[in-house]
DNA sequence: AGCACGCCGACT
DNA sequence: GTCGGCGTGCTC
């Protein structure tokens, strides 16, 4: 019995496993995560490692393995906790040990803005000059280089000095010796936000926010950490309940996390915990540098920061005395990595809480199917908040058949209703937006005259239409300039085919030509900060009309909105994806909860032809339960989460024959290694995007009433998978329980 | 990252 | 010959 162990991580290098041997006094103390120290290198250094598995036999010349020394000290545990979380992901989400741990641990890169180790030249130009002389007499090249470098300019970074001067640390540790030059890191710890907190503002609450809080500090004082599920609609005070709560949890001198998907993270929320909290705050984004993010870290292990606040990353933060995890906005898709592992953030932080005694608080207008089953299970506490905190009343919803509109001869994407209701808005002087569901539906380039559809060349994907007459591929990122006929019956009626937001801004100016008219997509908001310059444009009243995609539905307060229009409702139901009911229903309340924030009542129209659909008519009701028993029904119906568990292998090659066999292969040994025959097993299919970067791609989808089935099964796959010659050239990656379907 | 090894010019 | 500087490669 070997231990596979990482070593050192901070270096990529040895970024890698390395076998020990297991001494007789540490067999069986030993288990995947514990932190160790082992011998290393030549001189056998003492070096801190983590074991990552176990393996029977050695992948290396036996003689030449070393023994594990001895378990690390228990003192900085905060590691080997995030490492046991990281075997956990491993375990669940597939992909190998070392994947899971450069998620979880900061890794310190090579960064020259962080530790700016400088090289100081200690003599003045006299004596550098006669000791560069004696250099160069005695033919000391290296140290004459690094000296002649440092006359021209006498201190340098270390990273510059060593890269353009060629010389190495060795160099600079002898003329450190000889007291010609001083090696110094200083440590700038950036992003570290002095904010001086003027008075604690006192927060005020309604009866139903005081419930809420009381009822999750009853169990937190009786060290119970559970699972809370703040159900609260559109402008309930979510915020101000999780505030009350990480106050509390903070008193005790524990910490918090709160995650938040990306988007939504505006300024205001930022202001509002700043003020709380002061700097014993810290914010992470994802635009921040790995040198950033780490300097963020370095503060929270100083101990600097009891309340991060973060996308899904800041789950890992390595809180000493993690209190309480909050995951706002729940049911957003961002919360799902793309990378393996493909870990759910939400069921992560419900695993790191259970491990380390933190209560986990979930929080959303519209829970994701999963969240509430949860806590119908009772494995979770509902807290409802159904009354918004200022006391406005929720939006009222029309729909609109527009099969009926076009009957009537209405030809335009706006229905008379919508309009109607748009003029009236603009003579109160009042906002409006108009949302544009646009989901997979990206502006494809085809020809009026044969139906001709411009693809990649690599991917099996129609190419989008961007500004400047460029087509280009969003799965690969190739480009081509815009075809001027059709390749195929040389047609000159080729063009963008694009229901876009771009269209709809030009007809609404069209039909409103005194209102100012304000678009955000992705060309609108390409540039830096354009995101946020549109939404502070629309909020300080400069335009009328706010034309967006999805985008301008997340976590904006606009009090001045008061009418959403949803022009498309139905454009994402009709995808074969088993999450497209939840994702439309989530969608249309969530608009629909953008209008009446202020103190005037609101309104939303949704516009659809499809008004009988349980998703488009319990959005209109804004009625979560009926919707919740819906949908569960259909889950229930055909074995998809949250009632049963999913697990989507997708495998890539790029020989197809070769891939589909390989895929075959796969299936028959699920199907054999499947004793109890509890999985159904469907596929291997092609994926809706059959080739990516002329890489094909396969699916299999297992379900499973089991979770603990499931994953033994993917470990078994992914052994059959090792062992296998003909998985060689395959890429395998598992997905459990995806966002959608592939 | 840190350490040893081996190459190469310089000095006894 | 041998000493010391310097680049290179390896670490279970």
């Amino acid at each position: 019995m070997y231990a596979d162990i990482i070593v050192d991580i901070t270096h990529e290098k040895l970024d890698r496993i390395f076998q020990y041997s297991i001494p007789s006094e540490l067999e069986g103390e030993l288990s995947v995560g514990t932190e160790v120290i082992v011998p290393f290198g030549k001189g056998n250094r003492e070096t801190r490692g983590y074991v990552v598995s176990f393996s029977g036999k050695a992948d290396y010349p036996a003689e030449k393995i070393k023994p594990v020394l001895k378990k690390a000290e228990r003192s900085v545990a905060i590691e080997s906790k995030l490492v046991a979380l990281a075997a956990w992901m491993k375990e669940q989400y597939g992909g190998t040990m070392i994947q899971a741990l450069k998620t979880v641990l900061p890794i310190k890169r090579k960064e020259p803005a962080r530790v700016r180790r400088r090289v100081r030249l200690l003599l003045d130009l006299e004596d550098a000059k006669e000791k560069l002389k004696y250099y160069l007499d005695k033919n000391q090249k290296a140290r004459a280089r690094l000296l002649a470098g440092l006359i021209d300019q006498p201190e340098q970074d270390y990273e510059l000095v060593t890269r353009k001067l060629n010389v190495t640390l060795t160099v600079i540790r002898s003329l450190e010796e000889q007291g010609v030059v001083s090696l110094e890191s200083e440590e700038t710890l950036r992003g570290s936000v002095h904010y001086r907190r003027h008075k604690e503002e006192t927060l005020h609450f309604n009866e139903e926010q005081e419930m809420a809080v009381s009822r999750f500090w009853e169990d937190y004082r009786r060290r119970i950490y559970g699972t809370y599920l703040v159900y609260g609609v559109t402008g309930s005070g979510k915020t101000e309940v999780y505030m009350e709560m990480i106050r509390r949890v903070t008193g005790l001198g524990k910490q918090a996390i709160v995650l938040i998907p990306e988007i939504a993270l505006t300024y205001q929320t930022v202001l509002r915990f700043y003020a709380h909290f002061g700097d014993r705050v810290s914010i992470l984004n994802s635009r921040m540098s790995a040198g950033e993010r780490y300097d963020q870290m370095e503060r929270v292990k100083r101990g600097e920061v009891d309340v991060m606040i973060g996308p899904r990353s800041a789950l890992f933060t390595p809180f000493q005395k993690l209190g309480l995890i909050v995951v706002d906005e729940e049911h957003e898709s961002a919360y799902k990595s793309e990378q393996v592992p493909r870990y759910h953030a939400r069921e992560t932080a419900i695993a790191r809480g259970k491990m380390e005694g933190a209560s986990v608080v979930l929080g959303s207008a519209t829970p994701s199917l999963e969240a509430f089953y949860r806590c119908r299970q009772g494995k979770g506490t509902l807290l409802t908040l159904t009354l918004r905190a200022a006391g406005q009343k929720l939006s009222k919803v029309y729909t609109v058949d527009m099969r009926e509109e076009l009957k009537k001869g209405n030809r335009s994407i706006l229905s008379d209703r919508l309009k109607e209701l748009m003029r009236d808005r603009l003579e109160h002087k009042q906002q409006i937006m108009l949302f544009l569901n646009r989901r997979g539906y990206a502006g494809f380039v085809s020809c009026r005259s044969c139906g001709y559809v411009v693809k990649c060349p690599h991917c099996d994907v129609s190419l989008s239409a961007h500004k400047g007459g460029r087509l280009v591929c969003h799965y690969c990122g190739y480009e081509e300039r815009a075809k001027e006929a059709c390749p195929s019956c040389g047609s000159k009626c080729i063009g963008g085919f694009r229901a876009g937001t771009q269209q709809i801004e030009d007809i609404v100016k069209r039909e409103f030509a005194h209102a100012r008219v304000l678009r955000m997509d992705m060309d609108t908001t390409k540039r830096k900060d354009g995101h946020e310059k549109i939404l502070s444009a629309f909020s300080n009243g400069e335009a009328d009309i706010l034309v967006g995609t999805q985008m301008i539905v997340k976590g904006h307060d606009f009090p001045n909105v008061t009418l959403v229009g949803i022009l498309a409702a139905d454009m994402s139901l009709y995808s074969n994806d088993y999450r497209s009911g939840e994702r439309t229903f989530e969608l249309l309340v969530q608009a629909a909860g953008r209008a009446g924030r202020g103190c005037a009542k609101g309104e939303a129209v949704i516009q659809t032809y499809s008004p009988e659909h349980y998703s488009i008519r319990m959005a209109a009701q804004q009625d979560y339960e009926g919707f919740y028993e819906e949908e569960m029904r259909y889950r229930k119906l055909m074995g998809y989460p949250p009632v049963s568990d999913l697990l989507a292998v997708l495998m890539t090659g790029a020989d197809e024959q070769h891939l589909e066999l390989a895929a075959g292969y796969l299936k028959e040994f699920a199907v054999r290694a499947d004793k109890q025959k509890s999985l159904q097993i469907i596929g291997p299919a092609s994926p809706y995007v059959n080739k990516v970067n002329d890489e094909y791609r396969r699916v299999l989808y297992l379900k499973c009433q089991r979770k603990k089935t499931l994953t033994e099964i993917k470990d078994l796959l992914e052994q059959y998978i090792e062992i296998n010659r003909g998985f060689d050239c395959i890429k395998i990656q598992f997905d459990f329980n995806p966002m959608g379907v592939f």
